[in-house]
RNA sequence: GACGUCGUAGAUCAACCGGAAGAUCGCCGGGCUUUCAAUCCGGAGGUUGCGGGUUCGAACCCCGUCGGCGUCACCA
């Protein structure tokens, strides 16, 4: 018998086409590609697209996009930068796509042997492989789960080869089989979903063993089953969560609502989004998909996605996009998921794929399923981002405005000198991308004629108050800062807070609260020299005029 | 339902194959700040699912029980 030990270790992530990259799946082939890189081992990428009604090439594209951008890198498979990972791949055990293998007939070769040998029978024009009593009791040792064994009566025959799509096509169950044993991996390492179906894996791999004179290809791999990721709830994280985090605010909320006047607004939450040029989210979703999406009939993930967009909400994120797309960096994805069921057997947590490969080991990758919490992930970014240079800082966040947020992109915050003093600021607080531009939006605010809202508790607080004493300061800085020159205002300006609070014997934040209200609507900035900086001379005199405005006006009213 | 598997603070995990249950996130309180969701300091939270047993001693070993999850598809 072979000893799989003995061979160079290969492992392989094979994810099926049908939809992105779940966080869950990245975490499994985070650990077959850790496990590889720390052993100098190969780690191969194999497309399952033997489903043909649900994969797409666009499924194909994005897991490729998400796995180079966590930075797990492969040896074998499609070629991670070709136009068409179709035709171009890397390796010498291709093609990496099922369906590429099942055209060129190897299934076919292995589904005959097995015919030919009695192993199997044809059924309505479908294979299946004889389990039960002609087979025997199957045990096997899983490296995480550990021993696992079935009876004979347990086993049913199962189908290997299927009988539709022109009775071409091989069931998983078989694919995985042989396009492992052909592509020589020795440790098979997935979802824990897949720990019942490893007595119909070891059958195979048995069988054939049998019947073909290299049994050093047949022997069975090592097989490592990884627990589940869960929601808070319970439940298994999946894209449907999406969906009904955006039919919980939309329907649910809106009880009254007939489903005709839903769909009619739902159709009008897509024709803003339509009007944004934003194509690509909702191009082939039509009036029947928005009404089915309200029956929850389906679960489209772009229909969710158009409700939060509308409604200003934040779906749960589930897929590696998703986590992309709300602000997180790849390293702290791929810290964070790592330690969703492993550990390096001491307290250390925060860590590198460097490390990660070093000490990954499936003795330490523990049984239990595990619910994701988004508040540690969260917590992680942002000590993640504090730990950046600022600069590396400021490249981060330029890149995530390039992709994600016109509306900073076109702003002459971006644009000029401004970006790094502006990043430099908001680093310190900053726990994911996103949230400093969220937080800083009066920055980008348009001047001209805009209503400018002003929050009403704190104005009232900083400003109205004993008899509008905070508009009166107010006023008098007001006219302080006309006279200061545009050069190296926010410094100036910071400095004439500081004078005329010692002047007047008060806490300067009497001073500085009514500034911060007047030129964000709130009470939270950076600290206030960078923010009048970033904000110009004569914007603050505009908000200012403005919040006094409206301050007076609340003033008469009371 | 059958089979399989798991069960330590609210969450993620530790606890050197039986020897005083710890860390991080979250939560609560305080300090620092002109503001803060940041930072700093402190605190509360565990009859180790439950019930028996073995033992001088059990989170750990044995039996039972309850609960979660998975598979039982011509989906992967």
């Amino acid at each position: 018998m072979s000893d799989p030990a003995n061979k160079p270790v290969v492992t392989r992530f094979a994810p099926s086409p049908t939809g992105a990259l779940h966080i869950g799946g990245a975490r499994t082939a985070l650990f077959a590609w850790a496990y590889a890189r720390g052993r100098q081992g190969k780690f191969t990428l194999r497309i399952e697209d033997t489903d043909l009604k649900r994969s797409s090439p666009e499924s194909t594209h994005g897991i490729i996009r998400d796995m180079k951008w966590l930075g797990l890198n492969w040896d074998e498979g499609p070629s991670p930068h070709a136009a068409d990972p179709y035709t171009e791949q890397l390796g010498n055990n291709g093609p990496y796509f099922q369906s590429q293998r099942a055209e060129q007939g190897i299934y076919d070769h292995y589904i005959k042997l097995l015919l030919d040998a009695g192993e199997a029978y044809e059924e309505d024009g479908a294979v299946r492989l004889k389990m039960g009593s002609h087979r025997g009791d199957i045990a096997f040792t899983d490296a995480v789960y550990g021993d696992i064994e079935v009876k004979a009566d347990d086993l049913e025959d199962f189908v290997i080869r299927k009988g539709e799509d022109g009775g071409k096509l091989p069931t998983f169950h078989f694919a995985v089989v042989v396009d492992d044993a052909l592509m020589g991996v020795t440790h098979v390492i997935r979802g824990q979903e897949h720990l019942s179906n490893t007595t119909k894996h070891a059958a195979l791999y048995d069988a054939l063993a049998k019947l073909t004179e290299d049994d050093f290809a047949w022997a069975r791999p090592t097989w490592a089953h990884t627990p589940s990721i869960m929601n808070p709830g319970g439940s298994k994280m999946s894209k449907r969560d999406k969906a009904k985090a955006a039919r919980a605010s939309f329907i649910d909320n809106n009880p009254d609502k007939s489903p005709g006047e839903l769909l009619s607004t739902l159709k009008q939450m897509k024709g803003v989004l339509y009007q944004r040029g934003q194509f690509a989210l909702i191009d082939e979703i039509d009036d029947d998909m928005l009404a089915s999406f309200i029956d929850k009939k389906n679960d489209e993930a772009r229909i969710a996605s158009i409700i939060a967009q509308a409604k200003g909400l934040s779906l749960p994120e589930i897929e590696v996009d998703d986590f992309r797309n709300s602000g997180y960096l790849p390293g702290v994805c791929l810290n964070y998921t790592a330690l969703l069921g492993w550990n390096p057997g001491n307290d250390q947590e925060k860590f590198d794929l460097g490390f990660l490969c070093k000490h990954f080991d499936f003795d330490r990758v523990g049984k239990a399923n595990s619910t994701f919490d988004r508040d540690k992930l969260k917590s992680f970014n942002g000590d993640a981002i504090r730990a950046m240079s600022a600069e590396d800082f400021a490249c981060e966040l330029a890149d995530y405005v390039k992709a994600y947020r016109p509306d900073w992109g076109d702003h002459g915050i971006f644009n000029g000198d401004d970006w790094q003093a502006f990043c430099t600021a908001v680093q310190e607080r900053a726990e994911t991308l996103p949230q400093p531009l969220d937080a800083n939006g009066y920055l980008i605010a348009d001047d001209d004629g805009v209503e400018y809202d002003f929050a009403p508790k704190p104005m009232r607080k900083a400003m109205i108050n004993s008899d509008g004493a905070g508009i009166k300061l107010l006023e008098e800085l007001r006219d302080a800062f006309d006279g200061l020159s545009e050069d190296g205002f926010g410094h100036a300006a910071h400095e004439k807070i500081n004078e005329l609070a010692e002047a007047a014997g008060i806490n300067m934040g009497k001073y500085a609260q009514p500034v911060r209200i007047a030129v964000s609507g709130g009470t939270v900035t950076p600290p206030l020299d960078v923010t009048l900086d970033l904000l110009g001379k004569s914007a603050t005199l505009e908000r200012i005029d403005r919040c006094l405005a409206a301050a007076k006006e609340r003033l008469t009213k009371t």
